[in-house]
DNA sequence: AATGCAGACAACCGCACTCCT
DNA sequence: AAGGAGTGCGGTTGTCTGCAT
């Protein structure tokens, strides 16, 4: 049985306290005492809730209330006291005279947490960022395997593992690469605009500036992806979020954003859908992002050129996702068609088609014709993010034995990729589980990217 | 001057707990 | 023992204001 309301919320006034109301209440409460907060509107001619003339009077009117910005002494036994207790305001503030639980909870929220990032602390554990990567990285161990697989195959792979997660166009990362400070506006937009708006056809609305105003469709396949590797990697998934908000927190400015590419060269915030999708995979590294905070500076430990050793790396990040990906339930499939099958049903923003997978595939995506024909020249199949051509083959032939799955009359892969269609989840494990040698080490893409 | 944005903080919401009848 | 009233609490939302464009 729910408990009764504590007044008529619909004969109430809500928001702020006018000066009137205050010395109706302060009158009110100087003649009868407080308590009996349900009667004391009545008493004190308020149209106002008891609940709300309650946390009016404990948190602003109460005389013994401090008001004004909270000194070091403070300060410092407030971040102590967080570090011991955790968000129990109601305990902090006790230790704190004059000082309430709200006040105390919003000065941390708005400046502390903040301060600590800029001082490279962890607001949530206390510890320094630098060490809970170094952490991170440690408790994961890259795959090894004996053998051995031409560079080239491999080259290919990597980029295209990595430009899948990341829905970036390594053409892109090379024309700009040396060029980042005067173009990072620019870039941030391209990035986000070619992930996109482009892809959906369209123009962003606010100009280049404004790039993050725009809520985004999420491909297909990094929905799928980002789902399977969250389960494979038995990240809890968090609520809902919203893209704009979302985007907001994590990506304030250019410079946060090139923060987060530098490190991590991996992008969650593109996963964001209009209706809000779970918070991705990567939420044990972006949660730390995210307890930086909006205006976390760059960590002096950390710079584009030359990541501290252990702290995060790109080996380290690749691999998790391969490793995920391997032990994901799902399979993810991209398959080439010169067939535009099917319409997708959600929307103009799908410039690409989904058909119905085959029986022993999750999904599988259509690539327009008209697409492919635009496109070959270049080498590029684009469609949200690209594959590259050659590691297309180089994977097939690489696990040709291993991993591919016949579908239906799709069932090999021609040069040009026509009715090809490739397992890839299946195609990373084969990999991975193979006697060739692959060297998972991807630290030459930090030299691609940065 | 108008507009949009973000920070600061006041206020609200809903749940849980205790006390009292 | 059951249920209502009062209160505490933490998370979230709303509003105001200053600043940038």
């Amino acid at each position: 049985m729910g408990r009764a309301p504590c007044c008529e919320k619909d004969n109430v006034k809500r928001g702020p306290w006018t000066p009137e109301e205050d010395a109706k209440l302060l009158a009110c409460i100087a003649q009868n005492g407080t308590g009996s907060w349900r009667t004391l509107p009545k008493k004190a001619g308020l149209q106002r809730c008891g609940k709300s003339c309650r946390l009016r009077w404990t948190n602003y009117l109460r005389p013994d209330l401090k008001h004004g910005r909270f000194s070091d002494h403070e300060e410092q036994l407030i971040v102590r006291l967080h570090a011991a207790l955790g968000s129990r305001w109601s305990l902090i503030a006790a230790q704190l005279p004059g000082r309430t639980d709200n006040d105390v909870k919003n000065y941390w929220n708005t400046q502390l947490k903040k301060k600590l990032c800029e001082m490279g602390i962890d607001p949530i554990t206390h510890k320094p960022i630098s060490q809970l990567l170094a952490d991170l990285a440690g408790s994961i161990s890259l795959p090894k395997g004996p053998g051995h697989i031409a560079d080239a195959t491999l080259g290919c792979f990597k980029n295209d593992m990595l430009n899948l997660l990341m829905r970036q166009r390594p053409d892109q990362w090379q024309s700009e690469k040396t060029s980042r400070p005067a173009f990072q506006l620019e870039r941030t937009h391209q990035q986000w605009g070619n992930a996109t708006n482009n892809i959906a056809g369209q123009e962003h609305p606010k100009g280049k500036d404004k790039l993050y105003s725009k809520p985004m469709q999420m491909d297909p396949i990094m929905q799928k992806m980002s789902s399977d590797l969250s389960k494979a990697m038995h990240c809890k998934l968090t609520q809902p979020i919203n893209p704009k908000s979302y985007m907001r927190e994590h990506v304030t400015r250019p410079s946060d954003f090139v923060q987060i590419e530098d490190q991590l060269f991996v992008n969650t915030s593109c996963n964001s859908g209009e209706e809000g999708i779970a918070k991705s995979e990567m939420g044990i590294l972006f949660d730390h992002l995210n307890a930086v905070g909006t205006s976390c500076s760059k960590p002096t430990q950390w710079t584009a050129d030359a990541p501290p050793e252990g702290v995060v790396n790109i080996p380290s990040i690749v691999s998790e996702l391969q490793v995920a990906l391997t032990q994901s339930q799902h399979h993810m499939s991209f398959s080439f068609s010169q067939q535009n099958q099917y319409d997708v049903p959600s929307g103009p923003n799908h410039s690409h088609s989904v058909s119905q997978p085959p029986d022993q595939l999750d999904h599988v995506v259509q690539y327009p014709q008209h697409q492919l024909a635009d496109q070959s020249s270049a080498n590029y199949y684009q469609i949200g993010h690209d594959l590259q051509h050659s590691t297309h083959d180089a994977i097939l032939e690489a696990t040709a034995d291993l991993a591919w799955s016949p579908s239906g009359s799709n069932s090999t892969c021609s040069s040009s990729t026509v009715g090809a269609q490739c397992d890839l989840s299946a195609a990373v494990e084969a990999v991975l589980s193979s006697d060739m040698n692959i060297l998972w080490d991807f630290s030459e893409l930090g030299s691609i990217m940065s």
